[in-house]
DNA sequence: ATTAGCACTCTCCAGCTGAGAGTGCTAATT
DNA sequence: AATTAGCACTCTCAGCTGGAGAGTGCTAAT
């Protein structure tokens, strides 16, 4: 990465946010103009040819004004931009909305990720997982009508697990209970593994189902994480969208489960609370606008996860930025009950 | 609705079936030649301009082919569509998918919705709610680290409720479990209404507390109804939606949310189970092509349910139809905990 | 080092044209 | 009386053209 004297420095940073402004090609004239450069539009081409040289800008075509390049967007991401910081009536207003939630993490982590979306125009995530490994609270087996048995696990995390069976000779009431309290006893604390373990040890058959069912009920999803998304139909209006075959690829791109992972990649190497900014990641795809993503970790006294904005490369990403990295650190304020408040409701 | 001729009938469905499959408006000659009516083109026209008389069929433009109208659509699926019946391949597949997951109902009503979504190229919704009034079955407070309480609520048709909440005066597990066990006395097999009724009694300031989160938890959701969708991807890759703009009000339209109500307006009126067609449920919005819905209800022991396609008004009928019913059969001969079958997996 | 000037390139749009497809009507045919 | 051949007419669509406009690169002047 080169550096750049500070007028060049300053018509990149000026070309970049103008063409995430305008979403046009961005010509000599219009930043002479426009800016206090007091230089002509002939200094901003020289200055361009310059640019183009180090791999900062292109053009689409001989005529028709500068777009910046991947590394253009991260040259200014990293140096030259001025972050549009979150003000107090932005602040007021999320704040505002998100106490009017109930106070429980299945309801305020949608709605972050909605404000989060209608707030930049563009794609939002919400991931998160618990951090510690998940062990057995207490295990609870209540008689469905006679036919079946529903067997709801509550984890040490305080995800709620649950699952039907059905049970050969049925049982009544009291004796789930006495099942459940035998399976309280011998279970409580213990992780997936343990418990496998733990059903070694056991003879009736009845009894080793149950385990059975517990350890695979905890074990088959994992550290349960989930993800919100939303935005989705804010983002596909951006001109980058405007004909049915880049949308039907952006829709395809953005589907939960794919960005899942690549947050998580992203995200992955960095243990503590961080913010990272991701352009073009790779321009594996071959479409000509690739993809960004800003990401924030954030923590909670027994969640973790992550906020994230994804959008085309042409992203405001001084106006993203700092409202991703405000969202998440009010989440790691949070409580695990909700937004620094009791319960009451 | 005018009767028609046999002929007159015979080419209304070629047209309407043929426009479903191409999306081109259709030509007396195609008619003429693709078609055992051993007629000629100029006949066919005839018969055309009748039809249209009839608002049968329109021209877009003065040249160019005959499309169906709303009507048309009706007469065709009313009258004399030929269904395609599933065969024994498509049944042998779906089957064998359904019965490799787990038995659960949340994640074979998912399955469900992505199967007829491929299935039938367009969008695949599936509703279901709790058949009866909800009554608690059993309550259960958790300690988390001793900083908030779980409260887990099993209801009676085996869905279960959960909320984080702060108790002042933190309690242990054993203080908990007796409170859960007054709390179990006193309201089990009660609904919200009732429980909010006994609470009157109750003295005690922190029991009052507990029941009326129960009874909250229990009102707010309402009986819990819940929705899948699926397959918006393939659908909007269907012609009508080639430009941005129909592509996002499309998007619009079929968002869950909305279509919950739409359906559930639908079906709301039939109480049995019952398969019905809405062609461009009246063209309200102010598009071109308006949107069509194959639904079906099912019913199972302890829950009812809505399997429903959403498409343009252009709509395989005869393909959708059969598949729609058959999926609405299938559940309906599904018990409670799985694909026919014991939970062994 | 900067800038005015200018030729050049490229896009974009509007207008035109011809081909093609399909219709409606009329007159001939069965 | 129903059907059909024939034909003029209408409309779309794709391709072409030409001119306007915008922006650049280069050169020469400041």
């Amino acid at each position: 990465m080169p550096t750049l004297t500070e007028r060049r420095a300053e018509i990149l940073a000026l070309a970049v946010s103008e063409y995430i402004r305008t979403a046009e090609p961005v010509s000599s004239k219009l930043l002479a103009d426009r800016s206090e450069l007091g230089v002509s539009p002939a200094t901003v081409r020289n200055e361009f040819a310059l640019l183009e040289n180090n791999g900062l800008l292109t053009h689409p075509y001989t005529s028709g004004g500068r777009v910046p390049t991947e590394l253009g967007y991260r040259t200014y991401v990293e140096q030259l931009m001025l972050e549009e910081p979150v003000i107090d009536t932005e602040r007021i207003t999320v704040e505002h909305q998100l106490h009017q939630v109930a106070a429980s993490l299945e309801e305020w982590l949608p709605l972050t990720t909605s404000i989060l979306a209608s707030w930049v125009g563009n794609v939002a995530v919400v991931l998160h997982r618990p951090i510690v490994s998940q062990k057995l609270l207490q295990a609870q087996l209540v008689d469905l009508n006679g036919e079946s048995v529903l067997m709801v696990c509550v984890l040490d995390d305080g995800t709620v697990r649950k699952r039907t069976l059905s049970i050969m000779p049925s049982l009544d009431q009291v004796a789930l209970n006495s099942h459940a309290s035998w399976l309280n006893e011998l279970l409580a604390g213990s992780d997936a593994t343990k418990i496998l373990e733990l059903a070694q040890g056991v003879t009736d058959p009845l009894r080793v189902e149950f385990v059975r069912h517990i350890a695979t009920l905890m074990r088959e999803h994992g550290p349960e994480s989930s993800g919100f998304i939303d935005g989705l139909e804010v983002a596909l209006q951006q001109p980058e969208f405007n004909d049915q075959e880049s949308m039907l690829e952006a829709m395809g791109y953005l589907s939960l489960h794919r960005l899942e992972n690549v947050i998580n990649g992203v995200m992955g190497k960095s243990a503590s609370t961080s913010t990272r900014i991701v352009i073009g990641p790779g321009n594996s795809s071959n479409n000509k606008n690739g993809w960004s993503i800003v990401a924030s970790s954030f923590e909670m006294p027994a969640e973790a996860g992550v906020i994230a904005v994804v959008g085309p490369t042409r992203m405001a990403y001084a106006h993203v930025l700092p409202r991703v990295r405000y969202l998440a650190d009010l989440m790691s304020s949070f409580n695990q009950v909700g937004p620094s408040r009791s319960v009451e409701d």
